[in-house]
DNA sequence: TCTTCTTGTATTGTATACAATTAGGTGTTC
DNA sequence: GAACACCTAATTGTATACAATACAAGAAGA
């Protein structure tokens, strides 16, 4: 159960990379919380391996961020403060902008269509009420358009930024505010398709506004779950 | 000799921290070359630890793409391509004027006294003839300002980007480019005193345009120098 | 002489054993 | 009942042993 809701796609083979992105993506998709602890003997249990590859796993994560690791005390997610969130964000909005422009810029044809792929796809997570793999597509969008704007470095700054805005919308998204992004990603793939640079960056720019000031970033006590309730779903 | 230059400071207590930090140290002051190899017997020998510490201190270099793990292949010094270089740089260009803007809004005393500190021992190194060292100087003086500014995420990106600009650096550095950066630096710490963010952030874009420019970035073949060649001049 | 295969050596990948540290509980004392 | 010391169990940190892979040198064959 906990082994095959995590480990289903790479029983085989698990090395370390899998390993950490199969966590990311759990991570992303909230299917783990902030704060929850990763022990090193359960999840190489879980993973078939020894502590050896999970430690080398979780190091990876906590170099994203993702994972908040402290001497003898052992690994978990992390959940950023109020100040972090608000630099995740105050990020996004100097770095993805740009990105956007490029983007618009260089974007051909097969790239559209691609975008235009990852948002059918969110569109069915949401119709299936699978709002954690709806959010986890939705980090994919931006993460895509990085990489269409040919900038391999600013495009890996800002997939952290993504993967810690999911924690950071974990902790603190605002139920009431309604997931306005469908507009917002559709108008963007239009200004990317015909190259409207001006335009890709001032949606970039509003979106990233909307989705900042959509959390409520007040200082709150969050429980963390254990791993195994997590993973029991 | 490498043995002493290297573990000299931390014979004692060497964990995997403070290995990356002397390692980091030693390329950012070009006493390991781009393409060096680092092998896990001999730094676990030269640190007096076990090759478990060492691999998670070269992974950890890996994640700031200052060092490069292939698997079953080791780990060697990075050394950035064309691309990368140009991509450093014009992340660069995007990030630290702006950081330099908000630091000079937020400079303090103690702040400047620190940056002139900076100066000064960078000037000392230059006249003790360790460019190296002045180089590294160089880079602490980009970092320091970004911690003033207040914004770990930033500063952290700006850090990774410093760090592979020493790289760069030692592969493209042209020569005949004289060092003009003792004015640029101390006319940066004069504008951050007097708070003025305008000045502040044109003077760190122009430094940083001059910087790039100073790079002999054009295709040409840049081979990998071998161990022996690094460590006899 | 050149090619190809084999074999040996060096190096990395992984698992396991042991040491060190922390956390939680138990009992004692005030 | 609260505070403290102590002990035990659980977890992480490190070293080492073994397995897998890659690299290089040398032998066999054409």
């Amino acid at each position: 159960m906990t082994r095959t809701t995590l480990s289903s796609a790479m029983q085989n083979a698990a090395t370390s990379d899998t390993i950490a992105q199969a966590l990311s993506l759990a991570i992303h998709e909230h299917r783990i919380a902030p704060g929850t602890k990763l022990g090193e003997d359960e999840l190489a249990e879980i993973y078939g391996v020894s502590r050896t590859v999970v430690r080398a796993s979780l190091q990876s994560l906590s170099h994203l961020k993702l994972v908040d690791i402290r001497r003898n005390k052992g690994a978990k997610v992390a959940s950023p403060s109020l100040t972090e969130a608000h630099e995740v964000f105050e990020a996004r909005e100097l770095l993805e902008p740009r990105t956007a422009r490029s983007a618009a810029k260089l974007a051909t044809p097969s790239d559209i269509a691609s975008l235009e792929r990852h948002i059918n796809e969110e569109h069915a997570a949401l119709d299936a009420a699978d709002p954690g793999r709806a959010l986890y597509l939705s980090g994919l969008f931006h993460t895509e358009i990085a990489r269409i704007a040919d900038q391999g470095t600013i495009a890996g700054f800002i997939e952290t930024l993504i993967a810690r805005s999911s924690l950071i919308i974990a902790l603190y998204w605002r139920r009431e505010s309604a997931l306005c992004e469908k507009h917002a990603h559709h108008a963007l793939v239009r200004a990317l398709a015909d190259h409207d640079e001006e335009q890709a960056e001032a949606l970039m720019r509003s979106h990233l506004v909307d989705l900042h000031s959509a959390l409520d970033l007040r200082e709150r006590n969050v429980r963390a779950p254990s791993l195994k309730e997590a993973l029991s779903q």
